[in-house]
This record gives C-alpha cells, sequence and structure tokens, in this order.
DNA sequence: GTGGTCTAGACCACT
DNA sequence: GTGGTCTAGACCACG
C-alpha cells in the first residue's frame, strides 16, 4: 500500500487516503477480496491517528467500495470500475466547474481562464 | 451592495462577503473613498450577525482594501486594481491546479480532462 | 484659534482639541474671560461635528478651565496656569511610565529604552 | 504559560495576549514547534471567552509566529527573534515619540521632558 | 480532544 | 448614529 499523506495540504487527512485507495481498486492494483491493512497498522505506518484511518475505512465502507468482516478486517468489495470512473470523473467536473465559476464570478474573462487552464496542463 | 449569501455552501459566510466586496472594487462598482454600508446595516440587510460582517470588513482592511474610521464608518481604501485582479487570478490557478492533479491523482487522462474543462466552458 | 486636527492620528478628536485649548491657555493666548468660538463655528471651521466640538467644550468646563454661559457662549475661566503645567507634566510622566513599562514588558534593556528616548529627543 | 490579564486596562484582552506571547516566543520561553495551550484551555485558565483567546491567536497567526493545524493545535512557528525584537523596539518607539510630541505640544520643556524620562527610569 | 464559524446581545468609545 | 470589544453557547469538521 503506497499511500502518501501531505500533511500540509488543504485537504483532509482521512480524505486523501480514502481518494488513494479508490484509485488502487479502479486500477486493479486493489482486486476483490484483497485484505485492506488494518486501521491500526496503517496508522503506525502513516504515522497519523487511528481515528483517522477508521474514518477513511468507513467512508470507503458506506461508499460500497470496501465491507468489513467484525475481528478479521477490511476487503475490497466488488466493484464496477467503469462506474467507479464515472463518479470520479463527476467530482473532477464538479470541481472544475466551481473553479471556473469563481473565476468568473472575479470577472476573470473565459479567454484568461483557459489559459491558465491550459498553462497548468502544460506545466 | 448586491451581497449574495449561500449559507449552505461550505466557504464560510465572512469570506463570501470579502471575495464580493473585492470584486465590486476591482470592477470599479465601488470606488476609492466610498462608504460601505454600516456593521449594522449589512447585517440586518443579510439577515446575520453583526459579528459575522465585522469579521469580514476586519479582513478587508488588513488586506487594505479598506480603511475603517471610528465613529465614523469603513471605506474604500486607493487600491492597485491590477494588482487585486493578479490575486484573483492566482487564487483561480491554485483552484484549476488542485483540481486537475485530483484526477491525474483518480487516473483520468489529460485528454479525458481538457474535454472536461471544454464542456464546462461552453455549456 | 489655530487648532489642527489629525484625523488619521490615534488620538481621538475632542481630546485633540482639549489638549489645545488647554495649552493655549497656558501659554496665556487664550486669557481669562476669552470667549472661545461657538461650537458650531468651530465645528464649520474645522470641518468636524458639532456634537464633537461640544464633548471638547464639556471636557474643559468639568475640568473647570472654561464656564458656559447658557445662550451666550463659552468663556475662560480663572485659571491657576502653575496649576495646569503640573497637571500636564503628570500626564505626560504617566505616558512616558507606559511606554518605558511596555519596553520593559518586551524584555528591551534599559539602555536601549534610554537610547531610543535620546535619539527622539534629538531627532 | 503565564500570561496576566488586566481587564480593567484600555488595552483590550486579546492584545495583550498577543504581546504577552510575542514576548515569551522573542525570550525563548516558547520554542518552535511547541504547542500554545488550547484556546478552551487557555480562555478557561484566564476565565475569559474563547473567542476572545482565538481572535490573540488568529492575530498571531496572521502576523506570522504561529501555525494552526485544524483538529491539533496551535504551534509556535519558525521566528527569527532578531526580526521581532526590532518590531517591538519600533513600537516602543511610537510610544516614546507621541508621549514627547505630546508634552512639547503642551510647552513643557526638553530640559522638564528628559528629567521626568531619568526619574521615571531610575524609579 | 482540537480549531472554525456563527449567533444574539451586551457595553464602551468616538462622531 | 458609527465601529471595537467581549460574552456564553451553539454547531460543524478534523484527528
Amino acid at each position: 500500500m503506497k499511500i502518501i499523506i501531505n500533511s500540509s495540504s488543504m485537504v483532509p487527512i482521512y480524505e486523501q487516503i480514502v481518494d488513494q485507495i479508490k484509485t488502487l481498486i479502479r486500477n486493479g492494483e486493489l482486486k476483490e477480496s484483497d485484505a485492506l491493512p488494518s486501521v491500526r497498522t496503517l496508522s503506525k505506518e502513516l504515522k497519523i491517528s487511528a481515528l483517522t484511518v477508521k474514518k477513511a475505512y468507513d467512508n470507503l465502507e458506506s461508499e460500497g467500495f470496501t465491507v468489513t468482516v467484525h475481528g478479521k478486517g477490511t476487503y475490497v468489495a466488488a466493484t464496477n470500475t467503469e462506474l467507479l470512473l464515472e463518479e470520479q470523473k463527476k467530482e473532477l467536473e464538479a470541481d472544475l466547474e466551481q473553479a471556473i465559476l469563481k473565476g468568473r464570478r472575479y470577472g476573470i474573462s473565459d479567454e484568461d481562464i483557459k489559459s491558465l487552464f491550459e498553462l497548468i496542463m502544460e506545466g
């Protein structure tokens, strides 16, 4: 499990974990029935609170990506990776839209917004 | 002063006020030496706490957009609108970059990200 | 009446007026029984609110420097200029003491405080 | 954390806290990465509102003396204590200058002002 | 547990 | 009237 935490990021730690595990599942690096590391193991590995890892796992479970067996551990559920990709695209779309709307609210021209976007994509 | 508050947004109310007043200043709808509505007036108008409006005004003052005279009111300071535009562009850039990085972290191809962006801009 | 208002100063306007009139009295530029300008006249001259001038005059009267005759105006009272000088010295002493105490609270050495003081006196 | 609040002072409580913490940092009693007491803890200790403590902490952070991590706490930032000393000296200088100017405005001789100053320093 | 935001209302100083 | 400070308590998000 190569999970990288950026504690100075504005994105909450638990969300960073959720995002990365989702992607691992979609990429096939985590397959159906694979066991995730235990809450305590991962928390020690990442040097964060076990409660934070648990919150991430809870989110994954409530979204259907994992199933937790009491006293045994957390396992990757059967997933439709196509569906997951769609979901992630929707999330990206929402983020992009919000950024664009903010730019327009600031009175920045669409041309300038496009230029900025392309600059970032190329950089 | 047409300020619109979205109380269900994750963006704090005081920040929404700050953003909108900054934009009003940059657009020339609020000119140098113009008086902002008093803290109490605006708080009644927006049906929010006076403290929340004050926090917004404090932020504007500490960033140099306004000057406050005790017992008199809050006024638009002399500002370099060029500089303000740059600042807002930087904010937009940061937002866009974060969205793009998230998309890539999700394993979405750059082509797909570009398509999504253009779709939103045209829609 | 040469009164100078610094509206960007931290010292309240009414206090600036009080201070300057006190000094005019002590220097003999305003003598016993001299009439002060009317509240409205002075407020127009200084381009400030009449209420602010009134507050200054009220202060002067309550400290015994002036007497106000209803319907006529405000006049300089009989004063002991020696006493006034003492009072002003005490005020200066209090201000200096507060500044010095602050410096010491900041952990600035007495030598540095003295150096600063002399620098200002000479500059 | 020995912080002393003088609630009858004209100096706002939050500013008293800011001043004293700045000094603790400059004196090395608070070192880089040290945790400040939590907002709630300090507010109980000083028997003041949590909001007042938070306002102090916000000020410290916006001036770069501390960093706050959501859900974790407030920590002393890496600071240039030399720079801080300079800043505090400037503040002292401004206070002394204002006192001296007031004395001169009162027509008190420079010799008298110096005498007063030395008396206070020795006392 | 932590900080972040918001409320409703109080009292004060200045104009 | 204005802004400046403070309170006591609420609800939320994060760890």
